[in-house]
RNA sequence: CGGGGAGUAGCGCAGUUUGGUAGCGCAUCUGGUUUGGGACCAGAGGGUCGCAGGUUCGAAUCCUGUCUCCCCGACCA
């Protein structure tokens, strides 16, 4: 393909909306384009690239005996009714009606509209198992979509859908989707984890994301540093020393802690270490229920374990300053669980700690010698803090937790039966008895995927594309497309590359060459290969490994062999 | 939702305080000189200044309303 004939425009300059390095290239390469706050089209060069990993999405999901349907984006509101997510999904959903009055929404996910597919036609244990997939556009009301293709609001997955007989079997399809999903993410060339996962609203009860490892992503990841162990900090478990701590008063008593509002006060105002404080908060769940949580001074409450410890839907919110005020008669910062009629839940890592010190709901006053059950209820023991950086592996005895942050690209959920049962989605086995099907699901941020890859693989000067997602193979810069003994070269070399299967992309513009260099590092096609009249004279041309930025002068003759090491 | 900021040419911005012919850089077009790491000179095209209303002889600029976009916050007890 001749530059000349493209619709490919480079930007020196990075529009004011994208912070982040990749975000920043893919416009300046010309590879996407804003239409809306979380809407691109994507250009040609983006194009191919998504048809490239698409490509390895289909070879590696038939491999593992998926079937690929296509559903539609537009569903019915009842369908959503019948599991609840009509509502449940919040403003996520984008709904709307049509001129007859009926409600519609765009899908977001396919659960239902699969599960609903499958119903009809699933009949006994005979039809079962099966695996479809899909890669289509969803479309998500994202509150503030933001980084480009990270956060959008239409963007591009593939979704795939087991259906089982037994939970056993099930879980043996997850399995083989988490192989094809290594098979994938390891087809890209880039540093990615898979770690365990909170199920979300999706439902289920066995998570597993794939995050590519960056620095600009949204994700927090708990890796341990000695073994295979990986979660996102949601749900990484913190596994308490269990100190013993037991304070010098044995007596409940109120004392005077003027002007402290925090941990830090308390400790430099006691002198004890913040480790042997116990700091009080206040979450309430959808239903404007409190509870109060009792957490080491050292550690910061995680809600979407306080969520899993609860059974809650969606993960507890913090009281406001005032709603505190309301219920404890206090400002945060002297607030306890002493006298308060809520349910009280301790971490695991206070379970050990007695004669404590907390705020005594009276401002500027806290309680110490304080003891439980003795000065209060507790309801609930059990880890609801965040884990850091240097906790103990869960998995290994040696492996100490590393942070790291992620871009989430894939998650492999294990759904049983939650949408089969709501949807009524049910076979005959052996036995005539009427089974509900055991379901998962599988998804793949294919748009996202191809802006991660670039989060992690650029320089200075552009994209370093991965092979087996580089628009093209090689970057022609023809030096001097006027001349008839450089294009001539041009053409022959063109021929050979590609009878060698590489895909060769020719800048023929009127440019100067500083311009076509630039050009070709910030396009980021892996090998460069420069042809102006010198080497053509000396019939000889400059060669670049856009990755390691190495120049090599290769006889003519000699290139393709020589890109094939290069691309090998 | 809360807080802050911004809408002026395809992109990046100045001009608004103090009302008086719409500006700059990049990009684009023409001619010329250049030509191995984002060239230079000369000329040209392109904007109802987000939208609506008001004040005024006169509004990008002042007033009112409205729409849109961007950023930050959701971690503090």
């Amino acid at each position: 393909m001749k530059w000349s004939q493209t619709h490919l425009f480079t930007f020196k300059e990075a529009p004011n909306d994208a912070e982040i390095a990749s975000h920043q290239l893919m416009v300046r390469a010309g590879l996407i384009k804003k239409l809306g706050p979380g809407l691109y089209t994507f250009g040609t060069f983006a194009l191919r690239s998504l048809r490239k990993f698409e490509a390895i999405i289909r070879e590696e999901l038939e491999k593992a005996q998926c079937q690929e349907v296509l559903m539609p984006m537009v569903h019915p509101r009842e369908l959503w009714e019948e599991t609840g997510r009509w509502s449940e999904m919040g403003d996520g959903l984008l709904k709307f009606k049509n001129r007859n009055d009926q409600w519609f929404c765009l899908g977001a996910t396919h659960e239902e509209v699969i599960t609903d597919y499958v119903r009809n036609d699933i009949k006994s244990y005979r039809h079962l198992p099966h695996t479809l997939y899909q890669i289509q556009t969803k479309y998500r009301d994202e509150v503030r979509p933001r980084f480009g293709l990270m956060r959008c609001r239409e963007f591009i997955m593939k979704d795939a859908y087991s259906f089982d007989r037994t939970e056993e079997d099930a879980h043996k399809s997850y399995d083989r989707l988490f192989q094809a999903y290594q098979n994938i993410f390891d087809r890209l060339g880039v540093k990615y984890r898979h770690v365990m996962a909170d199920s979300g609203n999706i439902g289920g009860n066995k998570s597993q994301e794939f995050q590519v490892i960056a620095e600009a992503g949204e994700d927090a990841l708990m890796i341990c540093d000695s073994c295979e162990y990986a979660a996102n900090v949601e749900i990484a478990p913190s596994i308490s020393k269990k100190e013993t701590y037991q304070g010098e008063f044995s007596e409940l008593e109120k004392f005077d802690t003027p002007g402290f509002r925090s941990i830090a006060d308390l400790a430099k105002g006691t002198g004890v270490a913040e480790k042997y404080l116990v700091k009080t908060m206040f979450l309430k769940d959808e239903e404007e229920k409190a509870y109060c949580i009792l957490l080491r001074g050292d550690d910061e409450v995680n809600d979407v374990k306080v969520k899993s410890l609860l059974g809650l839907k969606n993960p507890p919110e913090m009281l406001t300053e005032a709603e505190v005020k309301e219920l404890t008669s206090a400002s945060p910062g002297s607030c306890g669980p002493i006298g308060l009629d809520i349910p009280v839940i301790i971490d695991e890592a206070l379970e050990n700690y007695s004669q404590f010190m907390v705020g005594a709901n009276e401002d500027d006053k806290h309680f110490r010698g304080v003891s439980f059950p003795r000065d209060f209820k507790v309801d609930k023991i059990g880890d609801v803090k965040l884990a850091k950086q240097g906790d103990q592996c869960p998995n290994c005895a040696e492996g100490k937790y590393q942070n790291v942050r992620g871009i989430e690209v894939g998650h492999c959920f294990y759904l049983g039966k939650k949408y089969a049962e709501k949807l009524n989605a049910n076979f005959l086995d052996e036995n005539g008895k009427s089974q509900i099907i055991e379901m998962g699901c599988y998804g793949i941020g294919v748009s996202r995927t191809i802006q991660a890859v670039i989060e992690q693989s650029h320089d200075d000067n552009g994209i370093v594309w991965p092979r087996n997602l580089a628009p093209f193979d090689v970057h022609i810069c023809n030096l001097d497309p006027k001349k008839e003994e450089v294009s001539s070269v041009v053409d022959s070399l063109v021929r050979d590359l590609q009878a060698k299967g590489f895909e060769v992309f020719e800048d023929d513009r009127k440019e100067r060459p500083g311009v076509k260099f630039k050009d070709a590092d910030l396009i980021g096609l892996p090998v460069r290969i420069v042809v102006g009249g010198k080497g053509v004279a000396n019939a000889e041309l400059e060669v670049v490994d856009r990755k390691t930025l190495e120049k090599s002068v290769v006889k003519i003759a000699d290139i393709p062999t020589f890109v094939e090491k290069l691309l090998s």
